[in-house]
DNA sequence: GACAGGTATATGTATAACACATATATAGTA
DNA sequence: TACTATATATGTGTTATACATATACCTGTC
């Protein structure tokens, strides 16, 4: 690998970087499930918040996460109002749905398998490669 | 959840089902990198084992199969020659580069990576809803 | 009061990945 | 002959992604 980039940066872009990227993809959106779950947020504090799930060191696409918002809300998972108490812009405020919170379930179980997938590569990469192993 | 469909069936189509997929996508191209370490292969026996990387209970996109050999042979990570040996059609049968083992690596550093969210994830799920720990 | 910087939401766009369908060919067997 | 399994390949419409840009509000400061 002749490439510094931080896993996940764009190299789909015609950057000839042929990095592997970081994202299970749609992973946003059962992060901002639970947080929601936890929190009524909004989207600018919930960029924030989604650095503790290891979105940390590839940095957040902003876009990205308005517009999974916007579209949960479409389907009915999350309801937005408009909060203008306090200082700054106004803040659309999300907070989740008793369909968001099925789905939330959902997609834990789904995590799970993935989890599980991952781990089993790992352990087969690991027993091929044993002096690899951290 | 009014669907009985695997995780990862079709609910991007139009089929107004909105199970979250599976796919850690892309995922499939490591687990392909790792199987052409342990045997050279070719495409349609490589559908078979990827069943054992739990992509068993998805039906797998045999195009997708196909088309991520070709792009990592355009890329250099694999190399393939014809087999006619043996019954049936001729099967392109694909090796891996020293190149290809360098990204396998960088697969798996990112694969762990992914791991260590999805049980953050996972942890944090199950510390909101304990009831649901199986 | 102008202007920079932080907060906050939103859209534009090109490319890549994806799901699903379809096409083509070889060879064994019922 | 028809059917099935093996084997590779392409077509196509939709979604996801990366990165860029636009807009607006508010506070502090020069």
């Amino acid at each position: 690998m002749d490439c510094k980039h931080q896993p996940g940066a764009g190299w789909r872009n015609g950057h000839h970087c042929h990095c592997p990227g970081t994202r299970v993809e749609r992973f946003v959106q059962p992060c901002l499930l639970l947080l929601l779950h936890e929190n009524v947020s909004h989207g600018y504090e919930l960029m924030d918040r989604l650095a503790e799930f290891g979105f940390d060191h590839e940095p957040i696409d902003v876009g990205a996460v308005y517009r999974v918002l916007r579209k949960m809300e479409e389907e009915g998972w999350v309801e937005s109002s408009w909060d203008t108490t306090g200082a700054g812009p106004a803040r659309r405020c999300y907070r989740l749905t008793a369909e968001g919170v099925e789905l939330l379930h959902a997609w834990a179980a789904n995590v799970e398998h993935s989890r599980r997938r991952l781990e089993h590569f790992l352990n087969r990469y690991r027993q091929t490669f044993p002096q690899r192993t951290s």
